[in-house]
DNA sequence: CAGAGCACCTGTGGGC
DNA sequence: TGCCCACAGGTGCTCT
């Protein structure tokens, strides 16, 4: 389900709402949303804690203790919801919940269950597997490119390796080669000067616009109790096989590019 | 290193 | 109506 701008939704939804607060209690009804660590292992290290700091790091949501981290990946089809005492609330799918101060819940719900959660003193080894932040000030378009040389492999799927640039999904990897006008199987090194310049350029406007939506909902993704993201309006090829493209009227076509359902406009992506 | 195939799960929608 | 298959905002592993 979330990219980047779906976790970055989550995030700044969640953080006033459990800053300052303290884990009281940890169950997982779903015992694998803690792998590879044990449910009872990971309650351990969390509980007593108090959340200092809530913030995304690619697709991962990371609570900041008062010791050590809490990292949380939603993956396809993961949400998270604060709810209040006596609040029932859906209870389908329901992984993992942490029970705070005040007896809040931070519930995960997660129909595929392919979320995890976990905890690591430091931090090191998740940023070790991430590349850059696409909105961080580093990532200048120069940056961008010199990434690119020595990469044989095709774009989409290297842009969509989290270790080359992190939070970028399948979404948002097809609407920005669609703006930079690159075909998705194109090689990545092959790219000009001037075209890395452009897809470097749409990356960060789509995922920027993204945010102010507060995401896109294709299925199911929401944040907070049922509110929905509004980018879907401005897709301009994901999920429109078939339709005109917005800029020449060549109907859009769906292929698959890494195993990944593929979205492009023949004319404006040529390869 | 690059890419294919498959595994992990459950639900939904299309075709017959 | 019901069944079966393909497919889904992700990632990690094995194998060629």
């Amino acid at each position: 389900m979330p990219e980047l701008p779906e976790v970055e939704t989550v995030v700044r939804h969640l953080r006033p709402q459990l800053l300052g607060r303290t884990i009281t209690g940890f169950t997982a009804p779903w015992p694998k949303v803690t792998a590879p660590a044990h449910p009872d292992a990971f309650a351990r290290e969390v509980v007593g804690r108090t959340i200092g700091g809530v913030r995304r790091r690619g697709k991962f949501i990371l609570l900041q203790l008062d010791r050590g981290h809490i990292h949380l990946h939603l993956r396809m089809t993961g949400r998270l919801v604060l709810a209040s005492p006596g609040d029932e609330g859906d209870q389908r799918h329901v992984t993992a919940v942490v029970t705070l101060s005040d007896s809040h819940r931070l519930i995960f719900r997660d129909m595929r269950k392919f979320g995890r959660l976990g905890y690591l003193a430091d931090l090191a080894p998740l940023e070790a597997k991430l590349g850059p932040e696409p909105l961080s000030p580093e990532f200048t378009a120069e940056r961008f490119y010199q990434l690119l040389q020595g990469r044989r492999r095709q774009i989409k799927p290297l842009l969509l390796d989290q270790g080359f640039i992190a939070g970028l999904g399948n979404i948002y990897v097809d609407e920005a080669l669609f703006a930079a006008g690159i075909h998705p199987r194109a090689e990545a090194a092959s790219q000009s000067a001037a075209k890395a310049e452009a897809l470097h350029r749409a990356i960060r406007h789509i995922l920027q616009r993204s945010i102010e939506k507060n995401g896109t909902t294709i299925i199911n993704f929401q944040y907070g109790t049922g509110s929905t993201g509004r980018f879907r309006e401005d897709l301009r090829v994901f999920r429109r096989e078939g339709e005109p493209c917005l800029v020449c009227s060549t109907p859009v076509v769906k292929i698959r590019v890494a195993q990944r359902g593929t979205h492009l406009c023949p004319t404006c992506q040529a390869i």
